[in-house]
DNA sequence: CGCCATTTTCCTGGTT
DNA sequence: AAACCAGGAAAATGGC
């Protein structure tokens, strides 16, 4: 396998990721989308494969580890422009990253360079990886500050890096991958939809937050919760939810 | 450490 | 009867 060859290559140090792993280590986890075992089956997590070789799915992950280390507003980021192999990532210029990924798209593409220049040693100080990011942009004249989503909100589609229930559900519904038919669309204007199979989006939510104890019961609860606050509104049937006013991300023309 | 919002856990009771 | 729904109550969690 793949795995086995570029394993050592690019991790050096084995436990460089330690100071690094947040709740994306939760991704290198095989079983975290149980319905894709014939992917996940063969496909190792992003650090253990050099990026012109990332799946699809690596450079998902690459995305959210740069989103959650970097404090990069996945908001910024349009989802639809790296659904894409390492390949084509690595054949995108800086110009493109921009593009698809406003002012983020800088610091992702000058976080790929090192990764392909340097491998993944790039990563061995976490600290300093975050200072010499910090240093490119000083160097390219941007603030940490700046980089919010009204930089680059034309590109806003899907949160890459949802810590909230409601924004993971919303992703689920926006990126057909995941899904697997867990979620389903009722009325796509109207924000209404389905829970298709319970027990998938529980035990997927249970895994995105490490813990496997969860229920639907115990997730529906929290989606009543969103009643109070305007994330959801009731619908009279069950299984049924449709997004409220306070929702956001989830209307397909306002991408 | 405290505050706060969110989520988890548990529960009673009602509905499909 | 199994699976959901409605919320109250309280504990846990995580960010600031």
């Amino acid at each position: 396998m793949l795995d086995s060859v570029t394993h050592s290559t690019f991790l050096p140090n084995a436990s460089f990721c330690d100071p690094l792993m947040s709740w994306t280590d939760l991704f290198s986890n095989e079983e975290y989308y149980p319905a894709f075992e014939h992917q996940t089956a063969c496909d190792s997590y992003w650090t253990s494969v050099h990026p012109e070789y990332w799946t699809k799915r690596h450079v998902w992950e690459w995305l959210q580890f740069c989103c959650d280390q970097y404090k990069l507003d996945a908001n910024c980021i349009s989802f639809c422009h790296f659904n894409i192999s390492g390949l084509q990532l690595c054949s995108m210029t800086q110009e493109e990253f921009i593009e698809a990924a406003g002012i983020c798209g800088e610091y992702l593409y000058f976080i790929l360079q090192n990764i392909r220049t340097q491998g993944y040693s790039f990563f061995n100080d976490a600290e300093e990886t975050k200072a010499t990011i910090k240093d490119y942009a000083d160097t390219s004249c941007l603030k940490t500050s700046g980089i919010k989503s009204q930089d680059c909100h034309s590109h806003s589609r899907t949160s890459l890096q949802s810590s909230h229930l409601w924004e993971f559900v919303r992703d689920l519904l926006l990126s057909p991958d995941e899904n697997c038919g867990i979620l389903e669309w009722e009325d796509r204007e109207q924000g209404i939809f389905r829970v298709v199979k319970s027990e998938a989006l529980a035990k997927m939510w249970g895994q995105r937050k490490k813990n496997d104890r969860m229920t639907y019961e115990k997730l529906s609860r929290a989606l009543r919760y969103y009643y109070k606050t305007g994330i959801l509104e009731r619908v009279d049937r069950r299984l049924v939810y449709k997004f409220g006013k306070n929702a956001h991300g989830w209307q397909e023309d306002k991408l």
